[in-house]
DNA sequence: TTAATTGCAAATCCTTTGCAGATTC
DNA sequence: GAATCTGCAAAGGATTTGCAATTAA
């Protein structure tokens, strides 16, 4: 009873496939399924939203892009690994700073080994009040 | 030009608001709008949905909740503070390990401090493979 | 009495699905 | 030719909003 290959999912690699590959690559930051399908759109390419959609969520599902839900609500995407930063975010204006976190992306490490766990990804989120806001009595 | 009070939202201590305010005290983990709701009704408290959502969006605004959004993609709300943990899941069978950080959560306000935040929260989300479904080939 | 709050239902918005036709293997 | 993949439009779900009635201050 053969069940061992089940896995392999074998994504054909369409146009449109290819197209959202590149897309994602060339994104520096998370994006909706919605707003790549705009770029795309904008770029010429020809592909159906719900093609965006479903690509997305395999590529995910095989562990090819991370994915995160941003304060919208909407689940974003951004292609894996490569150093990234995380976000503090002012809760009282919206402005956003980048950190990076060596001790986090250690500690995730860490965690991660300590429960058997591998290939580990993080998502660190700091949401706060920004000097001028908490000036402003926000 | 008193300009100064404005943000005091005051927000009115009503039967309903008591009731959600409430079932997040009861509640140890994120809850979205909809299962407080639920609950509610459950206890007899008759709620709006649509109330519930306001208000769980005033308590977020007002900084009395934190919010988070779980892979499904929805909203969901754990009153403030208190010693908290952050999740550790396997993309491949959907396990959750609980975890706390010490490391993290110093990071967060060493981080905030730096750029002049105050009042941080902090979310992290750890994502990868149990043991288990990596030896299954997952 | 005045301003805030609520409920209900309608309206939005993001995301998923059904299905016939196009595409890759 | 068989299994996938696409696009479109319809269907789902969660969240928001309009508005008249209700309630707190």
């Amino acid at each position: 009873m053969p069940d061992i290959d089940e896995r392999s999912t074998a994504l054909r690699p369409t146009r449109q496939r290819r197209a959202i590959t590149d897309a994602l690559f060339v994104a520096t930051d998370f994006q909706s399924a919605q707003e790549i399908h705009e770029s795309l759109r904008g770029a010429g390419e020809k592909v159906g939203l719900a093609t965006v959609y479903r690509t997305l969520q395999a590529m995910a599902e095989a562990g090819e892009v991370d994915v995160r839900h941003n304060p919208a609500g909407e689940t974003t995407y951004r292609r894996c690994s490569d150093s990234h930063h995380h976000h503090l975010v002012c809760r009282g204006c919206g402005r956003t700073e980048e950190v990076t976190g060596p001790a986090v992306e250690a500690w995730a490490h860490a965690v991660a080994e300590q429960f058997g766990f591998v290939d580990v990804h993080h998502t660190v989120e700091l949401v706060g009040l920004c000097a001028a806001c908490a000036a402003a009595g926000r």
